[in-house]
RNA sequence: GUGUCUGUAGCUCAGCUGGAUAGAGCAACGGCCUUCUAAGCCGUGGGUCGCAGGUUCGAAUCCUGUCAGACACACCA
């Protein structure tokens, strides 16, 4: 189905067009001033300039032409030259039906040009536990996921883990300081090593925090850590199993932790899986002349004229010769183009990491590891703060681990429903808390724009009123309660269809379903799933206001009840079709 | 120091390519449950859109300057 605002911008903009102005001024919006309109256009102020007319008196012959219009009840001009609409209730109602008809995507087209996207979120590092930073990464980079894919793209989803650094040669020597007697560090072993990891995942995440203090302590230390990272990038036969080990233990934890959050990868995939391609790259890029020495590094310049500042060049190699950053996300484009030939890669990083895709991304195009005409893109997203608007922290000054966070919300949760359900059976109190702090959790951040950075009020998340994920999901709840009601009181949901709206407030909420299709677009191409919850808390202020407005169950007449009933039934769908592309779920009851 | 971003109600935030009296939510205050889940709904108060200029019929939105804050500035990721 096309577009509402484009059916009804093509027809004001024949009305345009026939006054003798271009089509494209009659581009309708929702009104600004609903007392006064539905729609609005403001093509004839915007044209006044260019084609030297009074903008009253285009509007009022636009208005003219419209009011022959079946789409509109109601077309006049206002003041200085506004286009005030009101769709009518039976156009709306055909809307509605196209809506009802196409249970699956409710009327919303395929984009025109799909294209292959390879999304590259997540990012978390072995050996380390999850944490508050690794929210948004997750929790965008999947709502982005879902929309793209519901818009006909071809995306492959890759957490790219972060396995081949520095945090790896530390835990290395940490461990060898531990248990010196391990196969793993003799040199001169040539046998099997153990099928047994010798550590556990808890083990592994003390172990991580011990070396990373002692390094910044210990000059020693780090650089020690510094050689085994070399050398376990360098193929060291001991190091590679430990680092092959750490990647399996953490994998299985991590994946657990991911499920919890609702996101799935496609690709399991870590810097350590660019390591084939590194040292091609680099006489590649040698031997083209493309990188040169500089303080004893191996660089890229990826200045560009009209730069405002200077841009650091991308560095390829340590002066040590070790592999960093730049190094693993460059060779890691070699096969994301070797394997899937994507049109668009999508990096959803911190935003403090801009500088650094810059590099990559110019590095990349100037050496030819990926087309010019394709696409790199990084969303980069703000920082979760604690309330002061300093980063979020643990009481005793400490990151605060993911599964700490989604705990405690989740046990918020669970008081809430003890206090307004204290019948309810305990289990299901836990199933209920589970999905819905889960919805606090992610709607509290989606709400937000991605690249601003936004204060973790775990109160206001949790609460049902206002702007919150248990607000959507209550409302969503009552929709199913009436649909159960309805259906024991025999009521038969297959003769049920779309009536035109006869009172303000179920216009108002069938006007707002219409907008389904330009909502899910909008937050799409603009990579923005706040866009999408801003939609979906203005449709259940719509529907909670309607429900408020209306007998629904008990409407004398019949075929009103109909039209009351699919509107709720459409209300349902588009709701939960839009907590599906946002990435999370809502009870049947709570 | 250089660059990027942010500055809208007491608090947290919306405001699309400039358009009609700047919108929500929270907090405050006041109403609404014998009727489909009150985790809801309705109402009241609250703003010189950081500041100063400029562009024009018209600016929170565009430009310049200025103040304040956050972040980033090659061998961590």
């Amino acid at each position: 189905m096309k577009e509402l605002l484009e059916i009804l911008s093509e027809e004001v903009g024949a009305s345009f067009a026939a006054a003798g102005i271009d089509a494209e001024y009659g581009n309708v919006t929702l009104s600004n001033r609903p007392e006064l309109c539905e729609y609005q256009c403001n093509g004839a102020l915007a044209s006044a300039k260019k084609f030297h007319k009074n903008p009253m008196e285009v509007a009022e012959a636009v208005a003219e032409k419209l009011s022959a219009s079946d789409t509109f009840e109601e077309v006049f001009a206002a003041k200085p030259g506004f286009l005030n609409m009101k769709a009518s209730p039976e156009f709306i109602r055909k809307y509605l039906c196209g809506m009802y008809e196409d249970t699956e995507r409710l009327g919303a087209e395929r984009t025109a040009n799909p294209e292959k996207l390879f999304m590259d979120y997540g990012g978390p590092n072995v050996a380390k536990p999850l944490h508050v930073g690794h929210l948004r990464s997750a929790v965008i980079g999947e709502a982005v996921k879902r929309l793209a894919r519901f818009e006909g793209n071809d995306v492959t989803a890759d957490v790219h883990l972060g396995d081949f650094g520095l945090q790896m040669g530390l835990i290395i020597t940490e461990l060898k300081e531990r248990k010196p007697d391990l196969p793993y560090f003799d040199e001169s072993f040539a046998g099997e090593y153990p099928a047994e990891a010798p550590f556990t995942i808890s083990e592994l995440e003390d172990i991580y925090p011990a070396a990373s203090a002692k390094s910044k302590e210990d000059e020693s230390f780090h650089e020690k850590a510094l050689a085994a990272t070399k050398e376990m990038q360098e193929g060291r036969r001991g190091y590679r199993e430990l680092q092959r080990q750490i990647m399996e233990i953490s994998v299985s934890d991590l994946k657990k932790n991911y499920a919890r959050l609702n996101v799935n990868f496609d690709l399991w995939k870590g810097e350590s899986d660019a390591e084939p391609y590194i040292s091609g790259m680099v006489e590649d890029m040698k031997a083209k002349g493309f990188a040169h020495e500089s303080n004893g590094a191996l660089v890229v310049d990826v200045e560009e004229e009209g730069d405002k500042k200077t841009i650091p060049p991308c560095m390829i190699l340590k002066s040590d010769g070790a592999a960093l950053y730049d190094t693993t996300d460059l060779a890691t484009l070699i096969w994301r183009m070797k394997d899937y030939d994507p049109d668009e890669v999508l990096y959803v990083v911190d935003s403090r990491q801009e500088l650094h895709f810059i590099q990559c991304f110019r590095c990349a195009k100037k050496t030819g590891i990926v087309p010019v005409n394709k696409k790199l893109t990084f969303l980069g997203f703000g920082t979760v703060n604690g309330e002061g608007g300093k980063p979020l922290k643990t009481r005793d000054g400490g990151v605060m681990r993911l599964e700490y966070l989604i705990s405690d919300i989740e046990d918020a949760m669970f008081e809430k429903i003890r206090e307004s359900s204290p019948d309810m059976d305990e289990a299901e109190a836990h199933d209920i808390a589970k999905t819905v702090s889960l919805a606090a959790l992610k709607y509290g951040d989606l709400k937000n724009q991605p690249s601003k950075d936004y204060i973790f009020d775990m109160k206001k998340f949790i609460s049902s009123e206002g702007d919150t994920g248990p607000y959507i999901l209550y409302t969503i709840v009552r929709t199913k309660s009436i649909l159960r009601k309805f259906a024991e009181e025999g009521g038969d949901m297959t003769c049920v269809v779309p009536a035109a709206p006869s009172g303000a407030s179920d216009k108002a909420l069938a006007e707002r379903l219409c907008l389904f299709q330009s909502e899910v677009r909008g937050a799409c191409e603009n990579l923005s799933p706040n866009i999408l919850c801003a939609y979906i808390y203005a449709l259940c202020n719509d529907f909670n206001h309607f429900y408020h407005d209306t007998k629904i169950l008990s409407c004398p007449d019949e075929g009103k009840k109909k039209g009351y009933i699919a509107d709720v039934l459409l209300t349902q769908r588009v709701l939960e079709k839009s907590i599906d592309l946002l990435g999370f779920e809502a009870p049947e009851r709570m």
